[in-house]
DNA sequence: GCCACATACTTGACGATTCAACTTTTCCTC
DNA sequence: GAGGAAAAGTTGAATCGTCAAGTATGTGGC
């Protein structure tokens, strides 16, 4: 396991860095914001998507805010929250950048593996997740259009 | 996998730093050490069975060095390695250190999966290090005594 | 309607990690 | 046996991540 949670996001995030000067987290970050409803969501929210602290999110989102792909604006409803949105420069960069992103994770991980591992994959990465973060996203996903 | 690959290492990173102020790495480093014959291994190997770089396990060894827990030493056979050894200090911190750690990792895992889970978890992280590392000594390990 | 507490976020400092450069020693080839 | 490439380490600078502290806003009880 610790082979699998060293090499993996290593091998990602130096595919990345080489590619684009970005990283993992960065990518996702991205990613998440480009999923979501007008490409914008509160930063707490984004943190708990992208599994890392407020303070991580905080320092990632202003560089990406320098690099003009993201740009925060607070919330009307609630004065306490913070919009992180993705520009149109950061929606092009991620689309730039997904495909060679896919293409590694395709040869990392999910070409050495038959439609049998894939599902034992996901059955014991949510039984794990279920104990670090039983509220996480993933677990709930009713994947809408299966 | 994401969620794995953050979430877990987060979770036992945590919980040692909060106990000793010892990374995860760190305390890898340390148990690659206390495994190995006379305690000692080259550098290059250490990084190998650590799965980092030499530059990061330099630093690191100079940090656990500083504490007391390593020491470096020439090799005679071979001018250009240099050996790292745990020390009494270190493998008595190892020692400390070693039930509360074992206590989160099936925390963590091994106490949400039942056997033939383990055994998936055990064959998916095969086949998955098997693309990103085929030289990794997991792979090797024929378990002497089973 | 005020006090305490919780939530949302930012910041700065410190420690960890990576990257590129450099040194030393060994191995290979001719 | 000389020259060049490869292997083993180290170092310093720059980037990244974490932690503790701080601000501002909302919420719930009395």
């Amino acid at each position: 396991m610790l082979a699998v949670t060293t090499l993996l996001p290593g091998n990602l995030d130096g595919a990345l860095q080489r590619e684009a000067k970005v990283t993992l987290f960065d990518y996702n970050v991205l990613a998440m914001l480009s999923e979501a409803e007008d490409r914008s969501l509160p930063m707490s929210e984004l943190a708990s998507r992208t599994y890392s602290s407020l303070s991580r999110l905080s320092h990632v989102v202003k560089k990406l805010e320098l690099r003009g792909w993201v740009k925060r604006s607070p919330c009307a409803e609630d004065a306490r929250v913070t919009m992180a949105t993705l520009t149109e420069e950061g929606y092009s960069a991620i689309e730039q950048l997904a495909p060679a992103h896919v293409e590694s994770v395709r040869d990392a991980v999910f070409d050495g593996l038959d439609h049998k591992d894939v599902a034992d994959l996901e059955r014991l990465g949510k039984k794990i997740v279920q104990r670090l973060e039983p509220s996480s996203w993933v677990l709930r996903e009713p994947r809408i259009n299966s």
